[in-house]
DNA sequence: TTGTATGCGTTATCAC
DNA sequence: GTGATAACGCATACAA
């Protein structure tokens, strides 16, 4: 049926030349005469050579493939590290085999165990639900990377791994938002929690510890364990009940749903409630108010996973694990708090006049 | 360094069977005794066998992978399309191979080249600016599938392909438009193109046609090359001179930027223009006000594509060609024209009681 | 029921 | 400079 596939044989033959030399011509083998290269790589290009990649790898031990798993790329963040990723792999003549892990254990050992048997060269993990120490030892001995922080095993520590860690500075970002609200003046603050997995929780840490070393009042934590439906609403309810000056959430995703449901309620935004997003999404540019949120160049983030990866080729160890900067942008979600009118605060507080 | 990787041969060895015997245990053969089979079984699982795919697919003169170009996995849709698509040739045992092709030729020409180095199964090709012909020829003789309708090399066809694509009703997704908008009262209705590309130039005929059919007045075509910046703002101002009562969008992302300029030029949504979308992407449902649109199940797409090239792996052709259903959303940004204190129109046709 | 032998397409180690 | 040829790890046709 399918015309057999053209291999270094047939441009050998055609060639008049041995597979050893179309081997080394299209490898550019300076020892390979430049009259002989030229003919090997024309007569090579006219038979639409293709070199077979898995006998190359089968003989090298290795392919030029990397392996790049993250929980969903229906994640705007996720598919910008996933760009980035493969664009620099490509850049370099790597392929990348992507897995999604929908954050369930069976299916990422599954993909894993894909990742091994096609002897990638090297492996990304993102947002992984597997102990670290089990991802490793599914991989070894491909270098294996772990990407943004929904790894720590043990919360508090900045960075699990001495080496192969890429992560943005979650800790400096809240730092900035906190000193951001204070400046402005605000002083409840309220946290949401969006999906499950470590990062919200390390996010949620490094929010308490920034208010805490500014002496402010510490934060109430929201969980909303399940994003889409009930548990937003739920976290509503207790925002309305509770009336924080601001709420910061663990992603923009989060962010932008609650703003929908604070909407829905009736709440006026950003003057009832001021609202602070994190990871700075296309999106979070054009709501509706513009929110507020700390910006990391995910796409950056990829393109430096993959230049880790890149770096270990020559069999050196991965890089020391690396903290990406953000910086806040601030928006329209976080104007500064509002005097609410029949707020007892401003009755108590606020001298009035006697005429 | 890396201690070297177990294969079959070990397995053999320590099972005290030829490698055959291994082989064949270890793909269920009903041949090799039950006994056998567990042993060997017991033994490659003690030993952390893994196949080596590359050794494989040389043999079969296939690999179990798809490869599956976009342009960037940025876009939602292009996120969903890839996950479902992954999602449903890993349920097969499929691995997945993704590129970007960033809308340049020579990117995407790269890619496909890769694929067909790595002797994929199949290919699924979203939005490439390449000829179908060429795509074709460059991944012969592998099964290739197009998905999305940005690929029409002549607009006004349905498909382009009587076998191998997948794409929205696009046509019927405006129809479902159209006659929405009139039945809300909108008369005068522009249309406004996103990035560049085939697909936007379906979907401007689709609702041209539409409107034509059901006896409407012709839109005004906006052009905004550049979706970004510079663009948009000129839309912005050609909107805000003419005046369409509502605005249909390529698609979300052009819809949802739009009404971000709008509304910086003091525009009050959606009461002085409609405005409707495309795609219905996550975020549509909660922009303020909710964007009404047309909805596509992408992570259908995606499977259903996954699906195409599975059905070709025992020597069949590509299915036929299919358009996906589609349904419109209505939400908060086409309520229906409001009259417009101070317009020309409404002063003379509106009699005014004289007292 | 199991073992032996061959070949898949490539690179690399030798010869020449 | 170039040509044989031996792996690489696996699946299978053919023997036993």
């Amino acid at each position: 049926m399918s015309p057999r596939r053209v291999t270094l044989g047939d441009v050998a033959q055609r060639a008049s030349v041995s597979v050893a030399t179309v081997s080394r011509a299209l490898s550019g083998d300076s020892q390979i005469s430049e009259a002989t290269q030229q003919r090997v790589r024309q007569v090579a290009s006219d038979l639409r050579y293709i070199p077979n990649v898995a006998a190359r790898s089968l003989v090298l031990q290795s392919s030029a493939t990397f392996g790049l798993m993250t929980p969903d790329v229906t994640d705007p963040i996720h598919g910008q590290v996933v760009t980035g990723f493969q664009q620099r792999a490509a850049e370099r003549g790597y392929s990348v085999i992507l897995a999604n892990g929908f954050r369930d254990a069976e299916t990422e050992r599954r993909s894993l165990r894909e990742f091994a048997a096609h002897r990638v060269a090297g492996v990304a993990v993102m947002g992984s639900v597997l102990r670290q120490t089990e991802v490793k030892r599914l991989l070894s001995p491909s270098p294996t990377l772990f990407i943004g922080s929904d790894h720590l095993p043990a919360v508090g520590t900045d960075l699990d791994l001495p080496r192969g860690c890429v992560r943005p500075d979650d800790r400096d970002g809240m730092d900035q938002v906190v000193a951001h609200l204070i400046e402005r003046g605000y002083r409840t603050v309220a946290y949401v929690s969006g999906s499950s997995g470590a990062n919200q929780i390390v996010r949620r840490d490094a929010l308490i510890a920034a208010l805490a070393a500014r002496g402010a009042p510490q934060p109430v934590v929201f969980q909303a364990d399940d994003v889409d439906d009930a548990g937003l609403q739920a976290v509503t309810a207790q925002i309305l009940r509770r009336r924080p000056d601001v709420v910061v959430c663990y992603d923009d995703k989060t962010a932008l749903s609650l703003m929908d449901e604070l909407r829905t309620a009736g709440v006026n935004l950003p003057d009832e409630v001021g609202v602070v997003g994190f990871d700075d999404i296309p999106f979070a540019r054009i709501s509706n108010p513009r929110l507020t949120t700390v910006s990391q160049r995910s796409d950056e983030l990829g393109r430096i996973s993959a230049e880790f990866l890149l770096a270990t080729l020559d069999g050196k160890r991965l890089p020391l694990s690396q903290l990406m900067p953000v910086t806040l942008v601030v928006r329209e979600t976080t104007p500064g708090p509002r005097r609410r009118a029949g707020t007892k605060a401003k009755k108590s507080t606020v001298p009035v006049a006697i005429r």
